[in-house]
DNA sequence: CATGAATGAGCTTTCATTCAT
DNA sequence: CATGAATGAAAGCTCATTCAT
């Protein structure tokens, strides 16, 4: 879906016809590069790596076998690579994010809303269960996953606890030291969904309020 | 090979009678499905369902392949009872606990010690992890984690939360939709650990205390 | 062919009967790998290494492909293995030839029928040509032939040729230093029949009979 | 690439016009197959034909892989023609042989001496053991060097033998019927070199010599 | 019951060939 | 003419499963 964003906004030109015409060779191959990422992430999704078949990754972007092996070295690389460029524009916008203006918990509460409507229970939910699964597989992947989004996440809860606790928000001062306390209830939810929801469906919004109130304190009026 | 020596030498004896003298072929039988399914988990969790090898599984049982055939239908249902297998008696020991004596608080803490011991970077943790892994792939081991563990769990914890709201131990009342919310730091800390640990060891007992005292407010006394 | 006869030996006590009702595991399993070996060597004569088709080896070797991995680890392998293999026999016996006696052009002439009959023109001619062919990108197979057989039939041809020279049958003193020489219009037959049989047949057996009457003198008497 | 700039700097000028002005198409054409035929033989040499890849033909020939087939429909008959291409210069040199003047022992050995500086050890003697290798799987290249290289070197040969053999300066008469009896020893040591020669490397000169000595009887004077 | 050799479907990867640019 | 991205048939190799011993 992300990727799809470029190929999209590059073919809008020709939104009026039916056949595209095709712009330029670097757009095109751009293009089914995008394709191809895509189709990879669904299909691990689906069938994690190890059972998931080039053969489908293929069909699925609507490709021979033979041009995946034009964009990467081979079905690890492609892997490791996926992760990669899916996660980038990520951490791309959290590092583009709005400076912290009004009480931590408005700040918390708004990332929380994000994070709700974008992870939880959508495909990006799903490559993080992918990444817990393949991880210990893939320490390329793990790695890259804890410099590029954990390690920079923990770092920036524990800057907005800190000032939480600073501004007497907070009053567990201990919080500062384990941002993952802040953020678990919210990476459950993720994986309930995966792999709970059709039996118990979890109203991740309420659980994350509950969550908040549990640090900040019951908030008086909603 | 190691086992066929015994296995010759058990056989021996029976070949004038019919009795099964030492250890009957049952008890031989129900030790071979143990190696079996010991050797498994091992090697699932290592390299997941799709990439393992029956025959590593065969070979670090000490088993020949077509054994495993003889206790298993096939590669799914291998793990699929692999899983029940390993989780029914943890299931057990549960259902066996002590009655509800003393505080909430230090009935918690009691688990989460337990916790903490058998299962966060343990084997045991590793298995979660494979379930997280995996489950979206089988329903049925989905399921009967769900089932056997997760509703169980979750029904407990919310049990002992009314119970500490009731006496006042606990203000969040809300605090007992989401029992989730209790679990998740430590839900986090089995995955951290097999993630993450060697970027950044966790101190998972701590966080689980600070976590506590968020919930039960900080203790006076140590 | 030559494997062939170990099994054709193992088969007489059936040849009575028609079907083969296999003896023990290891006899068939020999058996077996002397038939990959048998249609390996064909295939690889008729194609080559690189255009020789393991689905067509196993064909011919009535197999199961996957029955090749099982004897040898991979497609150079079983071609490393193979001459090696076919080529131990030959050598074998050029160690177990009778002791010089009589003159040595008696010796080298029966020598050369021997070549002709059983090297020049047949299979085993067809496989100096391909090593040949595939020695220089498999510098095993070419430091093997080179040990084996080259090096030691040119000591061997060295101590004859010294011979002929102590009892003066051989007047060329320094043919000694090029035991190639004497060898060299058999090598070039084994190619000839390779390459040009069909356009120009070549009446081997009368050339070596003109090299030897060119090394010893002419001969009197026939 | 280095091809890719004299190509655009050459086109420059005609873009405005329509004449060719420096070098016109046909000779950069040549130009170009004729690099082609060049690293063509180079791959082959080293790989053989199966093992042979396009891309790499086309990378070390500086131009595109489809340029490839724009000189040659296939990669088949890119091998026959290239054979082709290389030989028959070699061909029109040995018919523009100086007149047999001198004895003929002199012209043997001179002829010796050129094969010994142009074909043993150097890429044409590679080609010659390219065409032993890959002869029988290329009928028709096997046909074309047999018809203009073979049958006429043979006959060359041939003439001169019988020329010795009038004048007197080799006895045994038979030899004009084995012309390969006379080249042998030179084919042996284009093998040799190519296959053994690190591990015993061969004085091929003296051993003509030595061999020529067989046929001519040894030289009283140097 | 237990074995492990044998099977062959299925998977990843390569590469000759084509053709729109 | 020249290019090189794209294709997809084909090849090597693996491994779950079977079954004669």
């Amino acid at each position: 879906m992300t990727n799809r964003s470029t190929k999209a906004a590059s073919r809008k030109p020709e939104a009026d016809g039916e056949a595209p015409p095709a712009s330029n060779r670097a757009t095109r191959a751009a293009e089914r590069r995008a394709a191809i990422v895509e189709a990879a992430m669904e299909e691990f999704i689906v069938r994690g790596f190890a059972a998931t078949r080039l053969d489908d990754i293929a069909k699925r972007a609507g490709v021979a076998k033979g041009t995946i092996y034009l964009h990467f070295k081979d079905k690890e690389s492609m892997f490791e690579e996926l992760v990669r460029t899916v996660i980038v524009p990520v951490v791309a916008r959290l590092n583009a994010l709005p400076p912290p203006t009004g009480s931590v918990r408005d700040l918390i509460e708004t990332f929380a809303g994000n994070f709700l409507k974008e992870v939880i229970g959508t495909r990006r939910g799903d490559l993080v269960r992918l990444i817990v699964a393949e991880g210990p597989r893939f320490p390329a992947v793990a790695d890259f996953y804890y410099r590029e989004v954990v390690s920079r996440g923990m770092a920036g809860m524990r800057a907005l606890i800190e000032l939480g606790i600073a501004r007497g928000e907070i009053r567990e001062r201990d919080l500062a030291h384990y941002p993952q306390i802040l953020v678990a209830p919210a990476m459950i939810a993720v994986i309930w969904q995966s792999l709970f929801a059709r039996h118990a469906p979890l109203d991740a919004q309420d659980m994350l309020r509950v969550h908040l109130d549990l640090i900040f304190g019951e908030r008086r009026t909603t």
